[in-house]
DNA sequence: TGTACATCAGTGAACGCGCGTTCACTGATGTAC
DNA sequence: TGTACATCAGTGAACGCGCGTTCACTGATGTAC
């Protein structure tokens, strides 16, 4: 249990996070300064040493925080979409876009640049993010694989890729050969085209329906495979 | 004729340009200062003043310069891959791709977040320059549609895009519909994505080819649209 | 060819800014007896 | 229940940093006669 200390002290820490995150969405990654949360929260910027060790690590536990919020409402859709294959990839696929464009500057901290000055760590809980993200869509690959009747072109083997990522996805979806692992990271890639052209405002002189876009290629993703196209 | 000095100040003027891209590639976008481009130059920073007034506008020269090289490149190889449509599709995206590998810094500033602090002009020449690279690939995507047997999915009207860039391509290209003015945006989608992917580092962890990826998925791009594939 | 003047590229010092980070401290909150 | 002590969240002042931008100036380069 914890004590009331305790507890004003979390309260703190995800006060500084939301604001943090706030700022962010007001003024782009690099709003995000402790002198600036610490104003909006009637605070000191030396406070908040006692919460994060340096800007940076704010910075990490903020992407964890992203990507865990983007996943989950990923699988929420795919969760809630049925069992049919091609809806429940485009449920992802829709979830994702509708995450990045109601949290756009959440989006580019994850799949942008980082903060200026920052360094991606590559361990730590945003790496792990990072991986279960990656793991996610390409776990629903494997799960719709078997009624894939369209091999996509390109002859993938496991030398191909990463030799750690081939050891947990061999160990993790024994079914999936290399070209599914191909074909999630190519889904990954179609999906975050549009995603990011949108987010980053190229489409704003060129379309007014970029939903409507997205939705006709990942139509169009889908019958590719051979799936029955949802709707 | 241009006399002496004008002759040394346009000299200056290029150095200026040059320096700032290459801190750019070196240290990204938020590298990009006056005065450590005067530092490079054994200058001080009050002297590039006379050669552009602010340092925003730097910035869009910049961006304006590398929109021009990356088009420039792109048009190159498609003019050299011959008359099948869909060779010149793949030249013009690998050549983009490449390109975007090859100044990785560059293709961020063109199509990720602007320099910190940096409000992108909506006209001006950087604006220009983003309208001709879309222009281009749209150009590219009228020349083949004649070609093309398997109509995309959706159904694109002139009334779902922006009024001024569909009075703009009716007047240039008046054999072009509406569904092939949206086919040339979902493929600057379809090629964007894995190159952003890969240029911000996010395909590092996980393939070793990602030139493998992204040519058996323009393959595929270009076989779903009834085009003979290249090679 | 030589002199007087105009141009103008670049200097150097200064301005104010916001930032990350450190540190000795204060004062409220909690704990032990 | 009351007192003495320990904990520890937050203060406020200071540090050094690099930045964009301004401005009076110097000294070399060019021009006119």
């Amino acid at each position: 249990m914890p004590t009331r200390r305790e507890r004003l002290r979390a309260e703190t820490a995800t006060e500084i996070k939301t604001i943090a995150l706030r700022l962010m969405a007001a003024g782009g990654p690099d709003a995000i300064s402790l002198r600036a949360i610490a104003r909006e929260m009637g605070m000191t910027a030396g406070a908040i040493y006692s919460y994060f060790p340096t800007r940076d690590d704010l910075v990490t536990t903020l992407i964890a925080d992203l990507y865990t919020a983007l996943l989950d409402a990923a699988e929420r859709a795919r969760d809630a979409a049925g069992s049919a294959p091609g809806a429940r990839l485009l449920a992802w696929a829709e979830a994702v876009r509708e995450w990045a464009v109601a949290n756009p500057e959440g989006y580019k901290l994850i799949y942008g640049d980082p903060v200026p000055g920052y360094r991606a760590p590559t361990s730590g809980p945003a790496a792990d993010a990072e991986l279960r993200a990656c793991a996610g869509l390409t776990e629903l690959v494997a799960e719709v694989w078997p009624a894939i009747t369209v091999t996509p072109s390109g002859t993938a083997r496991w030398t191909d890729f990463d030799a750690d990522i081939v050891a947990l996805t061999r160990k993790a979806l024994p079914m999936l050969p290399p070209a599914g692992f191909a074909l999630a990271l190519r889904m990954w890639g179609r999906m975050h085209g549009l995603i990011a052209l949108e987010v980053y405002g190229h489409l704003t002189g060129q379309t007014r329906r970029p939903e409507k876009l997205f939705h006709a290629e990942m139509i169009d993703m889908i019958t590719s495979l051979g799936l029955r196209a949802p709707k």
